[in-house]
DNA sequence: CCAGGGAATTGACCTGCGTCAACACCGCCC
DNA sequence: GGGCGGTGTTGACGCAGGTCAATTCCCTGG
């Protein structure tokens, strides 16, 4: 999956373009925009839904408890990307949570202006469609991730997902830094902090990577994806 | 709109019936019905779709195999319900396998009817809209469960998912029958067939369960749903 | 500058589940 | 009947990753 994607950080999404196409010609006029601070929550798991959301600057979290309170981040919403449309176009309450992970914009659109939008034009429920289709294919591909990968695959492959695959071809060495804190991370595919304390240090003993807070450093990233396919004995 | 077949076995999908009444009067003429035979592939990963296809009879399993050839069932289908909507929708290929697991009996709508269907009434795409939204919440609590629960707990949650939880009030005593193969439970939550036994053992002895081969009778109810919570101490 | 609190790391220990291998069961065809 | 492939069961064993606890790192506020 080759990005190339310079200006990303507005409005790429196709759904929330039509929207603001469709529903005000001064969008800002509709579109509210409201600041949360890291780990303030935007919607609860439970809730109503009273509107849609598009991250403007920071980053979003979606996050689901379970029955005993175990909490996992089911994935990040970044800048550009909508959220929250749900259950807002099902009328269900919301089955996962988001909140701030980085201090963030966060845009808002009232539910009868998306409503609205929905009603005039027939493409707009396709596009939200399609996003929730993409949603679904990544669902899935985590659901066969966490049984059938080993943690540190799992994390290698969130490495490259983070843009460890921007290889710059041939001045082999590429620098990213991770959006979130490394227990996020670990709640991100699915493990204990402990344990992904421990996948690091083999990581980084093993040459694969280094780390210094939340910045890394991947020397050849052609091995680091050839490693996240897992060990499939030559 | 119930014409052709038994009581609950048909149609009972929205979008299907919308799709129906709005298609063509005469649904026979367009939803042709094909045969297949247990474990004969319906399409496959990676196929162009074809069509909408709806289960008259039988059951249907979606199966996705990753790099390493590792495959799982990510969910069943069951009479009435309707699968492939999401690739012919978002013309993309098909993300994931469908495949008879039972001796079954499916209707097919064209890919034309379908877009025609989709383009005439805007509520069409809504149905549809919702239907992947349940699909995406299953999802969702599926990556949950494997993450977090034990193999046992979620097998005692499949149960109740299979009727477990049909309980006569008083009458105490539960009798279902799995729809599948004991490969393909393991599957379904995840594990190998070797660790289902186990599991099945342990019920068993914990007098929760009987199982005979795809019989299966439940003494309490109750209990084996307070059971399926986890170990939540005392 | 120090104090305090959360994040991160490390160690010791334990167990759930995968893996490999052998075996039992059960319908099916010759 | 007797072999036989597919499905399920059982045993022995190893290890990945969870759990508990202690320590260090880092950041912020006084």
């Amino acid at each position: 999956m080759a990005t190339a994607c310079p200006p990303r950080h507005q409005f790429e999404d196709a759904e929330w373009a039509a929207l603001c196409a469709n529903g005000a010609p001064g969008k800002e006029a509709v579109s509210r925009a409201r600041h949360f601070l890291p780990g303030e929550p935007i919607y609860h798991e439970g809730d109503a839904a009273t509107g849609l959301y598009c991250v403007a600057s920071g980053l979003v979290g979606i996050r689901k408890v379970d029955a005993d309170g175990e909490s996992m981040l089911l994935r990040l919403v970044r800048p550009g990307q909508t959220f929250g449309y749900r259950s807002l176009l099902t009328g269900t309450p919301h089955g996962v949570g988001a909140e701030a992970l980085k201090e963030s914009r966060i845009r808002q659109l009232p539910a009868a202006v998306v409503h609205k939008a929905v009603a005039d034009d027939p493409a707009v429920m396709l596009a939200f469609f399609r996003r929730l289709a993409r949603d679904m294919a990544e669902a899935e591909n985590k659901v066969m991730e966490t049984v059938t990968a080993s943690c540190r695959v799992r994390f290698l492959r969130l490495l490259l997902a983070f843009g460890g695959d921007a290889d710059d071809g041939m001045g082999r060495g590429v620098h990213l830094e991770l959006p979130v804190s490394r227990q996020d991370i670990a709640s991100l595919i699915g493990v204990r902090s402990e344990t992904m304390s421990r996948v690091i240090r083999v990581i980084e003993d093993e040459g694969l990577a280094r780390f210094k807070g939340r910045h890394v450093d991947i020397p050849d990233a052609r091995r680091l994806a050839v490693e996240s396919l897992g060990v499939l004995a030559d």
